[in-house]
DNA sequence: ATTTAATTTAACCAATTGGTTAACAAAAAT
DNA sequence: ATTTTTGTTAACCAATTGGTTAAATTAAAT
């Protein structure tokens, strides 16, 4: 252990605390007391280590969306066959949005709050390009290996059937009737689940 | 014209004004003065129509899912071919979600800050019962019409790629780049494209 | 016409919220 | 050792927020 100690610092315990409660309550819905009492320390330090909630929350959110974003422009643009592309994103995605299951909800919630910042945080200056990707599909369907599929259409299947059971965890929990344990394995499951069921519809 | 001014009653004004705003910016980010506003009245008129925040909120949340509950619940029970429910849903859904394309993530969203009283709120005493869906759908694999495939990820695919697309549209405008008409058009392709996906993947 | 009830308003209130400040303590640098 | 910088606190502040009230206006009932 080369330094126990770093995750116990004043910062470290506000990132920790502010991100607990963000992603709990979403930007609107936190309060700063809420996370200095979550932290254990007294208010001030939020300011001085960060200089406000806007200041504090961009933090966390970035955060919370940088792990991905790389991955996801490192898989658009690989230079591997498609089916390899859906199965590496929905077992890259699902595995990252098990452990941290309120991500995805916190992060839909504030890009639909202001879509305009939002890209700029993200992104900074070069978007995702699904340009490749699309070509990729329209390749397949020109080849005959899968059925005439709008890439748009199949994009947004591919990102609903990842995305969507972790926005909708309580609703489909409470309707399925899944207690958390259940829940872990069905998206378990959909590691592989999802790219099959995906390649079973195109695939000819 | 039974009654012309129904919609310009003091009520009306407010729970008009309520709904977008609630649904604009959630609970805990819409101000009541800002529905005031938005409905041109005094703020004490809120108060005065309907108690408190809370309830208000309530009223239009309740009638934001109030009208989608009892169709699904028809659809759920039905004496339906299952490829039918399916057509039906998608078509349901995503028909009624156009109309209001901001219901789904308010709804997604307040359910997630207190699953608890959500169900309450929006189902009372009897909650939707899928039973007789997924009996329907374990008899079809018995049969031999459709693939081994687990009730609860197939109901979970169906969902997703209804409900999601409208979650994500900011996100999905963004990378795949899409204006309001073609995200229009994208929408209504998709009534008919979800279903034929499903079905083209599970049946035998 | 006059009383009564329902609506609407402006002014006000207490509580909460993000943020600041000045004093104080602990480390680091001298 | 002592100055200086960094970290921390309690008290405070102005602005905002949901909510109230009493007076004024309008509509309904008598």
């Amino acid at each position: 252990m080369v330094d126990k100690k770093k995750d116990t610092t004043t910062e470290a315990k506000i990132l920790d605390a502010a991100r607990k409660v963000f992603i709990a309550k979403g930007m609107a819905g936190a309060r700063m007391q809420d996370i200095a009492d979550e932290a254990g320390i007294n208010k001030a330090m939020l300011h001085y280590y960060f200089r406000s909630k806007d200041q504090l929350f961009e933090t966390i959110f970035k955060e919370s969306v940088g792990n991905l974003i790389p991955r996801v422009k490192a898989l658009l643009n690989a230079d591997l066959p498609l089916f390899t592309k859906i199965e590496m994103f929905a077992d890259n995605y699902i595995s990252m949005a098990m452990q941290n299951p309120y991500i995805p909800m916190f992060v839909m919630n504030e890009v639909n709050r202001q879509p305009q910042a939002f890209i700029k945080k993200m992104f900074g200056n070069d978007p995702p390009d699904l340009s490749k990707l699309v070509e990729q599909i329209e390749q397949e369907v020109k080849k005959k290996n899968i059925v005439p599929i709008s890439p748009v259409q199949l994009v947004m299947n591919l990102m609903s059937l990842c995305v969507f059971p972790f926005l909708g965890k309580p609703i489909l929990s409470m309707v399925i009737g899944l207690d958390e344990l259940q829940f872990k394995n069905i998206m378990e499951q959909r590691k592989k689940a999802v790219p099959e069921f995906i390649i079973a519809s195109i695939k000819k």
